[in-house]
DNA sequence: TAACTCCTTAACAATTCCTTAATGGCTACG
DNA sequence: CGTAGCCATTAAGGAATTGTTAAGGAGTTA
């Protein structure tokens, strides 16, 4: 995702160490390209056709799939205005071109390695193939992603934090509705009816007698 | 408070960004001004007639109502030796020139939003088919202009500015309004009527029993 | 001061969501 | 087989939340 001089240099470099690499040549492309194959770490140009890359970062940081991602500006020293926009729109690193190929090998290598960025918080829960977002409030399951109400998207919530973990219906409304609130137990039965109904039934399993569990293998 | 040939140009900039901006022609007219208008931020050329930057910076850090305030440091290339005697007397950045001013005002931004909890607040947001510039508090959408007032545009521009983000109201109106106004909460809803109204319904969407967030697929 | 814009509030309409109740299916066990 | 117990599913009414409009006030400009 970076201008053409430096493209093929680049992937053939990444390529040589194991990383399976695509490219864009422009600040859309690489965004649909994000989109599409989740990738671990996105090196873009500060200088890219049609949207330039600090927009673009701003784009693949915004979806919810990718907040684990890394981001990498790559810019010609000329450009060093850009460093803080860069930041500020959540970029992770910020390499100065010309860089050799192995400093930049090793650049990128000691991002993984310092793998901080996994103290994620409990925004979101990634199960399964299921992204559970609270910021959101919606659930992404392979490219679909699907708004729940209050009451159904707490409901998944509360069983992914557990997965496997079987709950009463008591239990759930204990914690979902809270303790002062009354309602039927059966209710319980329709929202999970509900949630069923909107991401697949394979998640959450009956345990008859007992209650209601997220299944993970 | 550095060589005149500068002087102006800053100032200019600077007070295009909203700072209020006092000017002196060496380092003594620097303390002296220092001294009595207690600025937030002081820029020295390292460079001066009768008392050079270093000494300046010295004083002006020396004085107790300065210790919270911003000192950085001006100058050409070829004087870069004095880098690490800055930072000795107390500079909190070192700025080459010649520099474009659009990097200069994003390096002054970033020193205080180090410090303030002022939120980042880039001129333009590019997102989905939208163009939020808050040098005009105008938003653009296909070829067409739309003009906001300034809380319908706060609104957007926030909410744009974590785009698929869920915000309460409270939320809203603690970033917008301010913690210390006391508005109903409901005047968010009529803020954001408006702003469906003008750019259309697709772009902000209700999370029921949460609030609003800025969509972006 | 008049004319204007913008902000806030209030009232009512519209909509979504939640809860309940009713019905039927499935399983276990005598 | 029949019955009891538990759960799934559906639909309907009501509760809660949001949408929408309008009016008045604050502040601004001519």
């Amino acid at each position: 995702m970076m201008k053409n001089l430096s493209l093929s240099f680049l992937k053939y470099n990444l390529e040589k160490q194991g990383y399976e690499v695509k490219t864009a040549s422009d600040g859309f492309q690489a965004v649909e390209i994000a989109k599409k194959f989740h990738p671990d770490l996105v090196l873009l140009d500060i200088m890219m056709p049609k949207m330039d890359g600090v927009e673009t970062c701003r784009l693949i940081r915004a979806m919810p799939e990718m907040v684990n991602t890394f981001i990498v500006f790559l810019t010609a020293r000329a450009e060093e205005y850009s460093e803080v926009a860069a930041f500020d729109v959540g970029a992770d690193d910020y390499i100065l071109k010309p860089i050799k190929p192995r400093a930049l090998m090793s650049r990128i290598s000691a991002l993984f390695r310092r793998d901080s960025k996994k103290e994620n918080t409990s925004a979101q829960i990634k199960i399964g193939d299921l992204l559970i977002d609270r910021t959101s409030y919606t659930i992404h399951v392979k490219d679909k992603e699907i708004s729940l109400p209050k009451k159904e998207f707490e409901l998944l919530y509360f069983l992914a934090q557990s997965p496997n973990k079987v709950f009463s219906r008591d239990d759930l409304l204990q914690n979902i509705w809270g303790a002062d609130v009354y309602v039927l137990a059966r209710t319980v039965d329709v929202h999970i009816r509900k949630v069923r109904e909107k991401i697949g039934d394979d998640y959450i399993s009956t345990v008859k007698g007992v209650g209601y569990k997220f299944n993970l293998n």
